[in-house]
This record gives C-alpha cells, structure tokens and sequence, in this order.
DNA sequence: AATCCCGTTTGATCCAGGTCAAAGTTCGCA
DNA sequence: TGCGAACTTTGACCTGGATCAAACGGGATT
C-alpha cells in the first residue's frame, strides 16, 4: 500500500475513517474531519510513542507494522500488540500512552489531534460506538493471547502466531477459503519471542522443526509457506480454524 | 455486602449504575432503567454463562467473585479476567459469550436486558462513553496479565496476583496508603494456578516460600496478611507500586 | 468421635525451554 | 569482491516449573 496523498481526504485512501472508525462515512464528518488530520512516516525500527509520554493524537496504522510493548527494568520485555494496517492506535479520553509503540517496519501513520477527535467522538454517537466495538475486539484478542502465553507449548505458541499473522493477511486480500497459502513474516525471531513470551533461540529452533515436520516451508528466513492451512491450526492447538476458513 | 432488594432502584444499593456505567447519574435514566433490570443470584461454583452461548443481557457484579476462563479442548484452562464487585460483565453489540463466566463464591448480579440497554446506550453518550471507558481499563489489565503471564517467574506471578487484589480490595474500602495489609484470598489454589499460567503445587509452593521468607503471613489457608506492601510490589518485579499508593 | 471429601502441602523425579557459546547466512556498502 | 553488522541457526548444558505420588488438614455428615 503506497502513502496516500497529504490533501487528499476520501474514504478510499484513509483507513481510519473506511475501516476503522467510521462505520457509514457521512459527508458531514468528512467536512468535519478536514483540517485535523494528517499523516506522519516512520522508519524501520523508530519509536513512535514511548510509554508513558504524553500522547496528544490517535491515529491509524495505513501501512507498515508496529509493535506495542511492555518492559522491566531488567530488560524484560513483552509484546503486547501487533499493529497492521487499519490498526488503530491511542486511547481516547487517556492523556498518556500506557505503551512503548515501535515501528518494526516503515510505517506511516495517519493521525488526528486528539482533542478535536475526542470533541468529533462526542458529536457522533456512531464514532464512539465503533471505537467501543474496535476496543472489545482488542479486548477479545488480548484474552485469547493470555491463553497462549499461559498454557500453550512454544510449539503451539509458533503455530499461533503463524496462524494469527496468515488470518490477518488472508483477511486484507479476501479471495475466500483456501487452504494453502504463502506470507511474510514482518517480525524478526527476536519480536516473535517477545510477542510469545519465548526466547529467539526457542522460536528458531520451533520453526525449524515445523520446517522440518513439513507444517511450514521457508523462502528466505521471512517468507513462510503453509501448505496446509488446517494442519498449522491443529498444531496451534485451536480446535476451531480461528474464523480463517469462510 | 447484602444482597439488595429486587425492587428497590436507587444509586446507593445499585453498582452498575453508581460505580460502573452511570458517570453522571441522572434522573431521567434511572427512570429509563425501571423495567429492564433485574437481580439474579448464582451459588458458589455455578456456572454464569458457557462460551458460545447466546447472552441476552448485560450486568455488572453486586457481590461475590466470579472469573473468566477460556479452556482448550484437552483441558487446559486459562482465566482471562477476574470480576469482583462493581466490575461489568457483557458485551454490547455481541450475541455470543466468549468466554466461561463462573461463580467462585456466591454472586449476586445486577442485571439489564440486553436490547433495551443497548437502546439506551444509543441514546444516552455518556454511557456509552463510560462504557468504553471500562473496556479501555479492561484492556490495559489484560496486556498488564500478558506481561506477568509471559515474562515473569513463579515467585513474582504470585506476588502481581496479590498485589492486584490487595489493590482491589483497598480502593472498594479507601483509607488512604498504608504499608500494611490484610485480606481474603478469595480463589482456591487451582484457580490461581489457572489464572497465573502455572500448577496448583508450583502456587502452594511459592506461596510457602513467601511465607518462609517473610513476604506475607497465612491465617488459616485463605486469609492473608502482608507486613510491607512495598516489599510485595518488588516480589512482583514492578518498580511502580501499581497505583496502590496514593 | 470416626469417616469422608475437598483443598492443600510436600517430596521425588523429569523435561521443556532457558542460557551460554559458536558458527552460519544475508545484505548493504566500500 | 570482500568486509562488517545484524540476524539466524545449531549445539551443549542447566534449571524452573511440571508431573506423579503421597500425606496432611479441617469442616461437614452420621
């Protein structure tokens, strides 16, 4: 997806207000929105907020992956999100940001002043109804992780996240069931170890054995092959197919 | 806290509408709210709602414990969400449970009718402001789990577990900071260990441990007590005392 | 007071995943 | 074309927590 152009406001080439925000894109709100928007780029492994700054927009994900984490002070760290394009990013009504968010590759971001978007929310009821709808799907995401990061073996962990990331794909280019399919991996075995509460060395040598056992097959370390779609879902432990299959 | 009367609606005896989705408490909803709220009690160990199974209201917990659990098929199990007094329980603008929803000890519940509460929320923006802002909190506690399920030892899982209810349990009886507390455990070995992602011998062990090394004191099995509350936070692994302290 | 039931503690052993270390791969850049 | 840096793989070993097993309350029932 290229960058859309600055002036440009429409509903084809602004996520937030297509797909993540507004639900039937009014005329009014797109007046309304006019003047308080705008896009902002960042590279390949930059900060886009760090936790507990004083964050003074919301925004949208239009291209590239960010990551949102937790750390210790000893170093540990979490990842706690996976932001992909149409994400949505901030807290309405939350002044700082409760997370370190990074841009794992280039990213560009499309962003609304947060105090003129909260006073837009308060005028359009169906604005705040969509953003409660995007927050307990996040919710619902964020609960099944725990199940993942709780009980589930790093295999299954590997498989899950594959599974997560082909969904995600297969979701943003919707052709209809298949069952096999091919991606790319945007995270580094180091993100993907934060992200399972594994270390990089376990999730190399896990890919390495569903390499190995044929779940997966690799080009290059980053794009994976999934020949069988439903047998890396039987890997992840999940007896339903996680909403891929149509 | 008793049971309220079935009959009588106020602020006072009503949580969901003085604590949990009233911010404002206004007189033309609690008129709104005559008639499609009711009270249901579950005995300790009973089932709420199954994953899955249709949910016809919205409701917020009056007394007792109850907790959110996701199981895979060969058992495992995983509690994603612990619901004490006060706390929302429901989805608007979702048909289906996504989770198990269990009485720990007995429960009284405060409960609305799913359509006209969402009718209502349509048309009063406060509540569905407040709504959202739930949720928002909601979501932070579970990405708070994610790092305690994924990053943290046993020792320090047991101790973020009862920092988090000794904080609970200071904010529903506010006195100010002390260094110095005690309370009721209310979940059993096992549904800690399904809460921390561990077994129920590895929490009895740690909780030995803590008591050997002087972290808490035990009365009886269910009753604990903690000298220094600060000593507890760093058990935890956290450098900030978790917003106990005022 | 004896019995049962359920939750809890404690012990002994095992193993999945962490840790430490070294070598391999890829890619940009001079 | 060769060099260096960042990422990845693989190996050897160790350990925290799981597993299996047994014993220990403590409250309810008779």
């Amino acid at each position: 997806m290229n960058a859309p152009s600055i002036t440009h406001i429409s509903c084809a080439d602004c996520p937030i207000r297509h797909r993540a925000v507004c639900a039937r894109c009014e005329a009014d709100e797109l007046e309304a929105l006019d003047g308080i928007k705008y896009y902002r780029s960042y590279e390949a492994g930059q900060p886009i907020i760090w936790s507990g700054d004083v964050m003074n927009f919301v925004g949208s994900v239009v291209s590239g992956i960010a990551t949102l984490t937790q750390t210790m002070e000893d170093g540990r760290t979490q990842m706690v999100g996976l932001l992909l394009p149409s994400d949505f990013v901030g807290r309405p009504g939350r002044d700082g940001a409760a997370y370190n968010v990074v841009a794992t590759t280039d990213v560009v971001m499309c962003c609304f002043r947060k105090k003129p978007f909260e006073d837009l929310m308060a005028n359009t009821p169906h604005i705040a109804h969509r953003l409660l709808e995007m927050t307990l799907d996040e919710l619902d995401a964020a609960r099944e992780w725990m199940l993942v990061l709780g009980r589930k073996t790093a295999r299954e962990k590997i498989a899950s996240l594959l599974t997560i990331i082909a969904r995600r794909d297969a979701s943003l280019t919707p052709r209809g069931a298949v069952n096999e399919m091919t991606f790319d991996l945007p995270l580094t075995r180091e993100a993907m170890a934060d992200y399972l509460g594994l270390t990089l060395e376990t999730v190399s040598r896990q890919m390495s054995a569903l390499k190995k056992d044929g779940v997966i097959a690799l080009e290059g370390k980053r794009r994976v092959s999934v020949p069988d779609m439903g047998r890396l879902f039987e890997e992840a432990g999940d007896d339903s197919d996680g909403g891929y299959m149509s």
